[in-house]
DNA sequence: AGGAAGATCTACT
DNA sequence: GTAGATCTTCCTA
């Protein structure tokens, strides 16, 4: 049996974090179903000192999640979609960790029920993609994801891979450090 | 009330 | 592959 994460896996670095959440396993609990996907595409994200974090320009009422408790679900919307990220710091620190991707594996059918579309690699290879697929929304903001009983869930797994790195996504003033981290010839991962 | 956003989709070359 | 439109949500005024 696999364990939840614990919070002490996301008291550390968001780089470090980032890196290390790449082939765990993300559960999210619905009504009637159980949906699962392998983490396959990572970003990390910091405090003040970095241009494309939300927490860049201080603390807000929908960003101090990023100041609080490593360990918990935080989610912000950017334009029509929602973005899940888990909040990750060394203590008093700030940071979380975007997930950008994963690799459907449980409740396949409920997902394309939730975003249909034609190609099967297309159903979550995308920030927006993957929280639409899971049915994540700002309901969720600020649960746990180190509790076995969370609507979500993100828990220990034993795979081997190779990771891959990169500048981030999207990011007009992206720092000096490569903060993107993916599974290496995974085709989940987003383009 | 107005605008910006860590993205996505569509419609093309 | 790449540009342009998107028309949601929440912030800031």
């Amino acid at each position: 049996m696999l364990e939840p994460l614990s919070e002490r896996f996301y008291e550390r670095e968001p780089a470090v974090v980032a890196r290390e959440l790449l082939g765990k396993r993300l559960m999210r609990r619905l009504e009637n179903s159980f949906l699962e996907g392998i983490i396959v595409e990572t970003e990390a994200y910091y405090g003040s000192a970095d241009p494309a974090s939300r927490a860049y320009h201080g603390i807000k009422d929908y960003n101090r999640l990023m100041w609080k408790e490593p360990g918990r679900a935080f989610i912000y919307n950017v334009h029509k979609y929602w973005m899940f990220n888990v909040v990750a710091h060394k203590l008093n620190k700030i940071g979380a960790v975007l997930i950008r991707a994963v690799e459907p594996t449980k409740g396949i059918d409920v997902m394309k029920r939730n975003r249909p579309v034609m190609k099967r690699f297309e159903l979550t290879n995308g920030p927006g993609k993957l929280t639409k697929a899971l049915a994540i929304d700002k309901s969720l903001n600020g649960v746990p994801v180190t509790s076995r009983e969370s609507k979500i869930t993100i828990a220990d797994n034993k795979i081997k891979f190779e990771t891959g790195s990169s500048h981030r996504i999207g990011v007009k003033k992206d720092l000096e450090r490569k903060l993107r981290f993916y599974i290496k010839d995974n085709k989940f991962v987003s383009k």
